[in-house]
DNA sequence: CAAATAAATGCACTTCTGTTGCACACTTGT
DNA sequence: ACAAGTGTGCAACAGAAGTGCATTTATTTG
C-alpha cells in the first residue's frame, strides 16, 4: 500500500485514496483497462473523477494508453522506471480476438523501420491481434 | 471512368453513380479519409449512404480501413490485386502529426514477431507518427 | 411492357465514448 | 483558522458509429 503512495509520489501525483484504489486495482489486472470498465468496477466514484485519475496518470507517466484497434482508450501502467516518450521504449500490445483481452508484450520492442526520404517518425504503435495465450489454450 | 465501374463489378459492388462518385473522391486523394471527411466533400448526400457505401466497399475489399490511433476510422482504396486479410499484404501507415493526415506506405511491410509460446496472430497493425515528406519541407 | 422483387438511398433516432464547465469538498501551508 | 490550491461529483455537450424504417431506384420475371 505504501509502496504505491510512494510511487504516485515520485511521478508527482498526490496520492489520494480514490487514486490509491485505481491505481491498486489497475495493478491487479494484467490487461489493459478502458474507462467503461474502471467505471463498472467503481460503481460508485463518478465517470468525471477517473477519466481525469486516468489523465493525470498519464501527463505524470504512471499509466500509458494504448489504442488497440477497438477505438476505445485503454490504460496500462508503465513499468517502473519506463520512458514511454523514447522511441526505444515502445513495447507492442496484443489483442485478444477472442476474450477481448489487450495486454502489453513490454519484453517485444517495436523494430525499427526504414521510412522513405522526408518521414521523420516520433512515435510508433504496433498492435498483434489473434488469440491470446490463455485463449489458444496454451 | 469505366475502369471504375469495371473494378467495382469485379468485386462484387453495384456501381450506382454515388459510389462511382465516392471511389474516384478516394482515388484522387493520397490520404486515408475518414467519413466525416467524405461528408463534407459530399455535402448533398446522406451520411448514412456514405456510411453504408464504405462498409459495401471495405467488405467487398474495394478499401481497408485503418486505424491511425486518432479514434476516428478512415479508409483507403486497396491496390489492384490486394489480399488485405492475408498477413504479408499488411502495410504499415504513417500519420502526420503536422498536417494530421495518413497515409498508406504500401511498400513497407510489417515484420514479422515472434510472439511468446500461446500467441496466435492473425492480424497486424502498424502506424508510424511523426512529421511527412510534405510538412518536413521535402 | 408491367408487376414483383431486390437493392440502394435518405431521414430520424439511439448509443457509446470522450470531454468540459461549474460548484462543492477537501487538503495544505502560512 | 484562513486562503489558495487541488480533487471530486453532477450535469450537460460533442462527435462518431450504428440501426430501423420508409421511400426511391434498379433488376428480374411473367
Amino acid at each position: 500500500m505504501k509502496e504505491i503512495e510512494q510511487r504516485l509520489t515520485e511521478n508527482g501525483v498526490r496520492p489520494t485514496a480514490m487514486r490509491i484504489l485505481i491505481y491498486k486495482y489497475l495493478a491487479e489486472k494484467e490487461a489493459a483497462t478502458s474507462l467503461t470498465h474502471i467505471e463498472t468496477a467503481f460503481a460508485k466514484a463518478d465517470r468525471t473523477t477517473l477519466y481525469r485519475t486516468l489523465k493525470t496518470f498519464e501527463d505524470k507517466g504512471v499509466v500509458h494508453q494504448i489504442d488497440d484497434g477497438t477505438g476505445i482508450q485503454k490504460y496500462a501502467l508503465c513499468e517502473t522506471g519506463c520512458n514511454c516518450e523514447l522511441e526505444q521504449d515502445l513495447h507492442l500490445h496484443f489483442h485478444c480476438n477472442n476474450c477481448n483481452e489487450t495486454i502489453c508484450l513490454t519484453e517485444h520492442k517495436i523494430p525499427h523501420i526504414n521510412l522513405p526520404d522526408g518521414y521523420v517518425a516520433e512515435d510508433a504503435n504496433l498492435v498483434l491481434k489473434g488469440i491470446c495465450e490463455k485463449c489458444s489454450g496454451k
